[in-house]
DNA sequence: CCTGACTTGGGTAATTGGGGTA
DNA sequence: CCTGTCCCAATTACCCAAGTCA
């Protein structure tokens, strides 16, 4: 798995970065999202944020690893007691 | 274990944990939870601490699927108009 | 030519990111 | 080192008009 300098896995993609990604328009992948043809979730001031997963299977690029798989991999989901 | 104000057990995050779960800047979350949108406590220093359980929802996370989860499940924890 | 479905781009308001400071 | 707060620029959401095409 990809491991960012903080040893946390992306899982999440901003739209500019999945724009990048696609070379399309920031705007464009908002559209995506807003007629469903990509799932999103929203931040708490309605912007929205998309799953790495869901961007590397339609991409091609990896075997899907599942959401719920990405984030129990977070090291802030590991009991407290085992933690750094 | 924290216990929460309805006396469901729940884990504690921190600001940066929330970021990072969220894609956002740490002081993206402070402005959250200043603004109301997402519920706080404050340590004895005026650090703001987060519920986890209140991020899996929000991040479309169920409960079965996380560690935390696990013992939410457990019907004694349960509100009663949600056990199974 | 007209129509309906769809895509694109501009304008504006709100949210977010990063710097500086405490 | 992490966080809270203020300031300002960048990013984003949303609405709506203009354009494309069958």
């Amino acid at each position: 798995m990809a491991l960012r300098h903080n040893n946390i896995p992306d899982v999440l993609l901003t739209p500019a970065e999945v724009a990048k990604l696609f070379k399309v328009n920031p705007k464009t992948v908002a559209r995506w999202a807003a007629s469903g043809k990509l799932d999103s979730l929203k931040t708490m001031g309605g912007h929205r944020r998309f799953w790495k997963s869901d961007i590397d299977r339609i991409l091609g690029i990896k075997p899907a690893e599942t959401r719920i798989g990405q984030l129990r991999n977070l090291s802030i989901f590991e009991p407290e007691d085992k933690r750094r």
